[in-house]
DNA sequence: TCTCAATGTAGTCATTGACTACATCGGGCG
DNA sequence: CGCCCGATGTAGTCAATGACTACATTGAGA
């Protein structure tokens, strides 16, 4: 800690989430952040070419740990693709609750605006996977009429705007005292919305009376 | 325009409109906007106090832009309700497409933070008419298990996370050619669902069987 | 006509991002 | 073993910007 730090750009990130959770990405500013590290305020241009260089770093970041959160919450094994979708929805909400570092960095305008290659890998990786478990449920009797591209932004839409809503300080002013779990599981039932499926006629055998029942057939 | 600019409110609103539809909320300065209307660099602040109190201001026409807009669309005479809140919806994108600047500064957190009581005002006559425009779509048989404030906020997340993606130049990459038009048409109809809606017991009388027909094409 | 509130101007300061030149450290190579 | 050089951090600087203060101009109404 004498005149080089050790690990300067891992705290920087690490610190900016901090502000960024505390104060959004507006409160950030380089030269604050080398304060608090105790570096010049010069320091981190060795690390990030410019502002929006942390913010897209960051975004990456959020994006790949996106991916594994959504990865392990939907990954019950006895759960059918169905259920399996539904999971991958509430936990994308939740992650934007519990890292509002990586949502917000990962939705700001000049990052979209300036995205790099990683980025837009990261990016790439979450829709496919999006695409594979909208697959597997229109496989399993959802939204079977829809196109899949139709199907999947239809999904990715409802929880990207609920996660908005539920960041949106008037929003939460407006519902008041609204519990967020209950609401994203009450809103996510409408999303895959179990009761349409049985409705209409399934394509894998589903007993009308049973509610979630276990499809075995879970394809990853 | 020799001393007194005439309507330099007026102005400034309209030209930071511009401003934020080319570049972004992230593109507007203050001084910019004097120097491009040739006032003075102080000038702005007899208008407004600060950057986000012209945002704000901006953001609350925003608001009952969209509430007329809305009202405009969804007012077919002849519309059941279930037409009625999809073309709500349909309205809700279309506007944050035609009208980019509205939309931004409506969803800009530093706005959000920092709300008057005429922007809670205004954002609130457009829950309310969300509201009633549910009940009544769900007193047709729309979504009927579900508490109407789920209902409400499921079709507002849906309609808010395409807009957002609408204007996300990452996702845009990714699904490359897609028509906006196809895509708000072919997520609404996923939303509103009126296949669910028939295949349950409907409140109104709903013939089984058709499944498009029947709307006026909503165009316009 | 005179007054004064509304509106615009000029000057200033602190903050910030970004750039340049210089200093220090430490590992690899002669 | 010692030097060299790339990586990393520092100090200084500049332009842009938001925000503030003091002053100037206008025009409507007492």
């Amino acid at each position: 800690m004498t005149y080089h730090h050790g690990n300067l750009r891992k705290a920087l990130l690490e610190r900016a989430a901090a502000v960024i959770a505390e104060q959004g990405v507006e409160g950030l500013s380089l030269r604050g952040l080398a304060q608090d590290l105790g570096v010049s305020h010069a320091a981190p241009s060795r690390h990030f070419r410019d502002k929006v260089d942390l913010l897209r770093t960051l975004a990456t970041e959020g994006h790949e740990a996106l991916g594994r959160y959504t990865f392990a919450a939907g990954n019950q094994p006895d759960a059918d693709p169905l259920e399996h979708l539904a999971a991958l929805g509430r936990a994308y909400v939740r992650f934007s609750l519990e890292h509002p570092a990586y949502y917000r960095s990962g939705r700001h305008p000049e990052v979209a605006a300036q995205a790099d290659d990683a980025l837009k890998e990261a990016y790439g990786k979450r829709m496919e996977a999006l695409l594979r478990a909208t697959h597997a449920a229109q496989a399993a009797g959802w939204r079977q009429d829809a196109p899949a591209l139709h199907a999947m932004i239809f999904g990715l839409a409802a929880v990207r705007g609920l996660a908005a809503l539920l960041h949106d300080p008037i929003f939460r002013g407006h519902v008041g005292d609204a519990d967020p779990g209950a609401l994203i599981d009450g809103v996510m039932r409408l999303v895959i919305d179990p009761a349409a499926v049985r409705a209409s006629a399934p394509a894998e055998m589903v007993e009308p009376g049973e509610i979630t029942a276990g499809a075995p057939d879970a394809a990853s």
